[in-house]
DNA sequence: GTGTGTCTGCCATCTGTCCGACAGTCCTTG
DNA sequence: CAAGGACTGTCGGACAGATGGCAGACACAC
């Protein structure tokens, strides 16, 4: 067994920080069974409720995971990008869907069907901890989240997401960071509990100090140590 | 092994869903090895970004979770009360605690150090799944927190968290419900990213709606389905 | 008792963010 | 390359909720 360019998959997967810290079999023992998955632009893949189907990994494109309240406002949680895996909560609690999970443009991923993760589980079920580890970057993720949405004002809120996405939670395996994000202010906004207007004063005030460059769709961090320094306050 | 009143901390923890769902045998696992621990008003059982000592049932009194962030202001995630367990994240990823946790009164815990908890786990690894269940139930009550502090107006965030903790997020095993919620205004606006304020005025709205009632560092539910109906909107 | 700290109830004021609107720019698709 | 859709930039009015302040009620220790 080589140990790199043994798939493309694998490559792709270990940039990912939970994926690279697993076992190699393990990690063999993830990719061989999972099969390819394609949806198109604006394609759903489950729904809050939906049954648990399995887990997923983003091998392209992007998928926003969300939900829309009470009064059509709409929350939107995260937008998992290419090595992050979800889907792991209604696996381990064998609960329901907690959000919707649509695809923001044409993208790739891998499932790993129910039947298929539990003969893995069978087969050693110290690999239980592994899937829990997942299911706890998002939870410290989204405490963090809570905290930033009750104490901080529109603007550190905004740097401190920006931050935050750019690496990926810190879900990305040591050095890599993501320089462009692809969002609109829109979406921004629905993860902040912002409108689109104040995130765009914010995002107008950070680019005139030269801390981030706004284009159509897409945000490119320039400064990520000043912005930090907007995130304290 | 009789299967009633072997001890009174067992009766008192198959109150909780989680700690109900076990199977009867790794219930007493857990409570066997378990030392008591006695906390005074006030005082701090462990603190964010301390190293993970094991995971704690609360059996009397009440612990507050929750952290202070820049600029002094106060969020609380939430107030542990009789059956509950919490410090199972530390545990799963091995990393450091994410919030205070500080007895609101004094208080009596069940304490299982790691170095325990590993020997159950080492002894049979399926048990991760349980103590990934019981985060799950964080993580779920967690996200409709996030929403409803997103998407719902100060009211119906009242309302919401009120029943919600009335039923102690979903986490007691059927049929148990408080009715009368052992927290004052103010940690109840820390929890909603509200002032003692905004909270007092929806609180007294409530009241005179004949909803709940109001007393020193007390509210008590008297009409949870109108509650249900104020949290919709 | 009395005293002290905590909690509630309520007020006037101020401000950050929402809301609706519209023009301008940029992308995409036919 | 034209047309339609999506995204950005910006405005002024409206308002929920924050701020700060204070008097009174309650609890507990002495």
């Amino acid at each position: 067994m080589t140990p790199t360019h043994d798939s493309p998959t694998l490559d792709l997967l270990r940039q990912g920080r939970w994926f690279s810290g697993l076992p190699e079999n393990f990690q063999h023992r993830l990719v061989h069974p999972g099969r390819h998955v394609q949806l198109a632009r604006g394609e759903r893949l489950f729904a809050r409720g939906d049954a648990n189907s399995g887990l997923y990994a983003v091998l392209s494109g992007a998928i926003s995971v969300g939900a829309v309240g009470p009064g059509g406002k709409e929350a939107l949680v995260a937008v998992a990008e290419a090595p992050q895996w979800f889907g792991e909560i209604a696996l381990i609690d064998g609960g329901l869907r907690t959000h919707n999970a649509d695809a923001r443009e044409a993208s790739t991923l891998l499932w790993l069907p129910l039947p298929e993760l539990h003969a893995l589980l069978d087969e050693d079920p110290r690999r239980w901890q592994a899937f829990g580890q997942l299911a706890m970057e998002k939870l410290r993720a989204l405490f963090m989240g809570v905290e930033e949405l009750a104490l901080l004002a529109a603007p550190a809120r905004v740097a401190r997401r920006l931050l935050s996405l750019a690496t990926a939670h810190g879900q990305l395996a040591e050095g890599h960071t993501r320089a462009a994000l692809q969002l609109n202010q829109e979406q921004l906004g629905a993860m902040l509990a912002l409108t689109r207007q104040t995130v765009n004063l914010v995002l107008k005030d950070f680019e005139a100090r030269g801390l981030l460059h706004c284009q159509y769709g897409r945000i490119e961090v320039l400064d990520a140590q000043a912005l930090a320094r907007e995130g304290l306050g």
